[in-house]
DNA sequence: TTATTATATTTGCCTAGGCAACTATTGCCT
DNA sequence: AGGCAATAGTTGCCTAGGCAAATATAATAA
């Protein structure tokens, strides 16, 4: 068959329990009353250990381009969970910071995020763990690697 | 930190993985001069291994839930790839079919999507490849249960 | 047969995320 | 200083994919 001539197709396994993991994640979430999606969750928290990044610093540590962060901080800052102030030294960034309603939706939503981390892991162990990261780590280089 | 309680967060490795296959794929099929998007390949390539499915089977075997095949087979359709016949037995359905250049675009996609996915499996041999399917399996099984 | 339920597909509305083009700044080079 | 490249961010246009609701048809129960 097509799927199979000596390589490995590791995108489609990729793709659809990244599919489930969303799944999970927002379905818990919404349960929690926490009206936020994963994306999100991965921009707030991020705030949450480091407020005041900048959109680019927001970009790089989670692997979204600038666009997407951009867009994502737009509905943030609609919801009132984050504001973006001015940068003093430099006038093209912004700080992005969580407000109080933000943090606290960081700290509401912690719950339904480790318990959908904890049923994604049931059944393997820490050196799975390990494993996983030598495999996906290697994927994701491969692919990295300026041509 | 946040991301680390003893849980793992496999979703951000996913996640970051996924979007570098993709773009990896992408790109291999622009620079081939075929117009078509890794999750239409998806789609296509079912086709080309078992032509005339229904869309709730081509749901079913890409894990694509029966919105998003619709609107896939839309654009394939308006690109002339594949074509909705009438299902002789269940009005409700379709037949889908590729074209002659439908079958033909998937002949010349796959050299990209065969030289992507050697790309992305450097370094990494048959045993890493079990392993891989057995924790990701894993994961996605987690997920699917019901309930 | 009729009423109810289930299935196949489509559509609307939403977020995420590609690319490319654009603006505003900043930094560097001469 | 003046010119030019690099950087930060935004916006437009596109596809993918969630959910929910709608339609059409089929299957089943009463």
């Amino acid at each position: 068959m097509l799927d199979e001539q000596g390589t490995k197709n590791f995108g489609a396994y990729l793709d659809r329990t990244l599919r489930q993991v969303r799944l999970d994640m927002g379905r818990r979430l919404k349960e929690q009353g926490v009206d936020i999606t994963p994306e999100q969750w991965i921009i707030l928290s991020g705030l949450y250990e480091n407020d005041g990044q900048s959109q680019s610093e927001l970009g790089d540590s989670s692997f979204k381009n600038a666009p997407t962060v951009s867009r994502i901080i737009d509905l943030l800052c609609k919801k009132g969970l984050t504001r973006r102030l001015p940068h003093a030294e430099d006038r093209r960034r912004h700080h992005i910071y969580l407000t109080d309603t933000g943090k606290k939706t960081v700290e509401r939503a912690l719950p339904a995020i480790l318990a959908s981390r904890e049923k994604g892991w049931q059944g393997l162990d820490d050196s799975d763990y390990q494993t996983f990261l030598r495999i996906i780590n290697r994927i994701f280089q491969n692919f990295s690697e300026q041509e």
